[in-house]
DNA sequence: TTTT
DNA sequence: TTTT
């Protein structure tokens, strides 16, 4: 018996980034930034912006590819998982990552942190959540990516990777 | 604008040690692991240990470090908040902590995992919040400790420590 | 694009009672009780009990059932949904219930809150999320119950109600 | 030990009000609207809509009264808390407030749903916590109000209320 | 009563 | 690397 649940509302640092694994699981990742603001002892504003990488699997990364953009505000609920890796440096490190099972996208309107043409389709604000091959785990589905954002970038796949899901492929999916 | 939430429970993986700071601002840290378990593609069961290191501030630690035992089940609210360390080796990695603002002890009764005849007094399971004074950044208060657990463990301040403050100090401030 | 979402840890105030639609889909049903205290203007302890109404659909309800009991200790997260309902005054009120979509149980090893034999094969705690038919909306599933607890008991099913389903039968479902 | 916990994330149906009890202290109310949407058995998309009838205490609910607007999109972090009421027909209902710990303004930059030019103060978005004295408990802070909305609409206070703080008083405890 |  |  456990809990491990984050939440976080934030702005994307980058476009998100999907890659296709063997099995032709898509991986999206991206990270976003969350602030802090707070007062010293003297008085002094001081702010801390924490980066946050997230990972999402399959047709909630590839929705996140085709909606997110750099900019965008985005609410994630997911839980934390460390992941060990080797940098260029040969020495190995811990990353964490936020593996996503929500995404809303935050906004709208006529924010600009979002996708044109096609943001209009999902009615200025989409909603999704993890399917459920993913959802349990997602270790086994995660297969040790090389290497994490930002000490440690990952590395795009340079397979061929298969088109992403057309809108009508996933409309069943899309919760409005 | 932004959230970074973080909602844990879990059971701690060895009892809770607080230290001092120059400014006699108490920091008790303590890990607890959460537990994913799930099936791989072949059926088996497969199942992960994530552990999370806790950073408390002030009263809401040092309640801590009174009533929680390795074993013990808590619930902690808090956010991430990653740290630059340079371990023994020189090298600098990057640990993450969850910074906790809220504490509750779980299970109570009989359960094992709580501190003995104190507990009694706690009335069986008891809340915690984080005053004011740390909630806002908390990074001011919290002066690079020079390691992480499990990777890297953080050093205990050799100074001499003011006593915990005892527990009619306190009483105010628990809500029970 | 919005986001409803519930973090409840309490206790049951009574046995789980499961009922069967028509439809043969199972509709778990139980309150939790959370605590608050403080102090008021005069330095007076205040207590005050809030219950909540939790409604759990299919194997996730029927799991509930079978492991919680009262005074068991328990994690729900969910949704709060409002409900409309007349009672036998014919006065039509608004009841709001939880819809959990994952529930886990606390306490475990010898907390007495918990069932008995079985709770051993469940691991000393157990973790189960609600499957896919029911997550999105749920309100088609749902339909409505004549009246809430406490203030709105609701009824229970008169017809012959199949068997729960039996552990081997959820075991893939259940992440340990 | 329990935990009572709300995080939704919607639209304001109205302008926020703000009233002042007789000890000067202030209570904010709006309702913000969450959605979902599925499909019913038979492919039908579905949708609806949940009212939540949002208590701010103090400065928290003061702020949000100077910068939200009807339409406006915020996060709000709380607690469930149930009131009893008795409507004009002179019979008592239950209604469920959502007393919120934390707002947050979401959409920013050019979203229309932000008030004009003090948002810009702002810096266009805005987090803001509830201080110390309405934090636990808060039920003696906030005596029964008359009625609910929707059902149940609360009056506003007929006494000469306080100017709200300005801009300037609340400024320290702005986190930005 | 919001929004798309 | 976002945003204000």
């Amino acid at each position: 018996m456990s809990v491990n649940k984050v939440i976080l509302v934030g702005r994307l640092g980058r476009d998100p980034e999907t890659r296709y694994m063997p099995s032709g699981d898509a991986v999206t990742n991206f990270s976003i930034a969350t602030d802090e603001q707070w007062r010293d002892r003297n008085g002094e504003r001081q702010t801390r912006t924490e980066w946050h990488n997230i990972t999402l699997f399959g047709k909630l990364g590839e929705i996140a590819s085709q909606y997110l953009r750099k900019g965008s505000q985005v609410f994630i609920e997911g839980r934390i998982q460390s992941r060990k890796y080797s940098g260029k440096d040969g020495i190995e490190r811990t990353a964490y990552d936020i593996i996503g099972s929500e995404m809303k996208m935050l906004g709208s309107r006529n924010d600009t942190g979002a996708a044109g043409g096609s943001y209009d389709q999902m009615g200025g604000g989409a909603d999704y959540a993890q399917g459920g091959n993913f959802s349990q785990g997602g270790y086994d589905a995660a297969p040790a990516a090389s290497s994490p954002p930002p000490a440690a970038p990952r590395r795009q796949a340079p397979r061929p990777a298969p088109a992403p899901a057309p809108i009508d492929d996933i409309d069943d999916d899309i919760p409005f």
